[in-house]
DNA sequence: TAAGATTGTGGGTAGTTGTGGGTAAAATAA
DNA sequence: TTATTTTACCCACAACTACCCACAATCTTA
């Protein structure tokens, strides 16, 4: 089976070690470009998640944030926030990242993560937070929902 | 590790020590390009925090000031305010620079501080002050944040 | 089916890093 | 010049990180 680089789909079940690693799926490794040198970015997510991005789709992100100028007051509050989160991280021999602790912290996490594929980049979950947002989420915005799909034909 | 040069991102949580030093870290002296020769240039941000650059990042803003026309009463101040504080410093064996008494007082900076990669430069803020800044700024700015952050991709 | 390779997880250890402080060289002032 | 302050280098050490090896469970392949 080939996807498309960079490309992440599919649900893992996962723990983090003591030591606050954790395992990237094997198939979300293989995804990986040459260019990303077995580097992730990993940051803050606007959920109450952990964002990870392959490096080549992190520098991308950082190109736009390179362009806006520090003069503007809002730009340097954007920068600031895109940022201040976020740390790369090439995986040891295993194949596992370190999670820093205030992420970990961020996304309520314990042992247990649901590692989620999301296209461009990778999510992890506390699985029991994942479904309270998502029953919140679907309550609140089925409006919304209904407008997307009349973009997105499935 | 980023591998772009000169840039940096995530945020750490240092102390400055008796002598007035700051360590930097680690991860952004190994992103220094060679032609930096182990020299921040420390000056005034915009935000009450100080900003630290690269030297040939500061180099290129130097370039920019010099096209500014001193004509114009705007140019004069901006250019003055963007010079005068500013001092360039090579990091010891350590890594550490020294910060002046001067910008420490603007930043309001006591021992324990925020460090935060923005890409092109570094801030160091006090903690307390830069979680006062942002409210500030979100209650503010919000609408100009979410324009920003819809054009950018995350 | 059986052998081999791959994968997720655990833990030991050597090197790196942040921080503190003593001391000599350099800069400044008297 | 001499006296005083400032700066940079050196050593030290605890905490942290990256690298290495190990092993059981799963998947692949002949």
């Amino acid at each position: 089976m080939t996807l498309a680089e960079n490309t992440f789909i599919g649900e893992y079940n996962y723990s983090i070690d003591s030591k606050g690693r954790l395992n990237v799926p094997s198939r979300f490794r293989k995804s990986l470009s040459k260019n990303d040198a077995n580097t992730f970015v990993i940051t803050k997510g606007l959920d109450p998640c952990i964002w990870v991005y392959p490096l080549t789709e992190w520098l991308k992100i950082e190109n736009n944030l390179r362009n806006l100028s520090s003069v503007k007051n809002i730009n340097r509050t954007f920068v600031r926030h895109t940022t201040r989160y976020a740390s790369s991280s090439t995986y040891d021999k295993q194949g596992r990242v370190l999670l820093t602790p205030s992420l970990v912290n961020y996304a309520k996490i314990k042992k247990e993560v649901l590692i989620i594929g999301a296209i461009r980049k990778i999510e992890i979950w506390n699985p029991d937070k994942l479904q309270e947002i998502d029953k919140q989420n679907l309550k609140i915005e089925q409006d919304a929902y209904d407008e997307l799909a009349d973009k997105i034909t499935l």
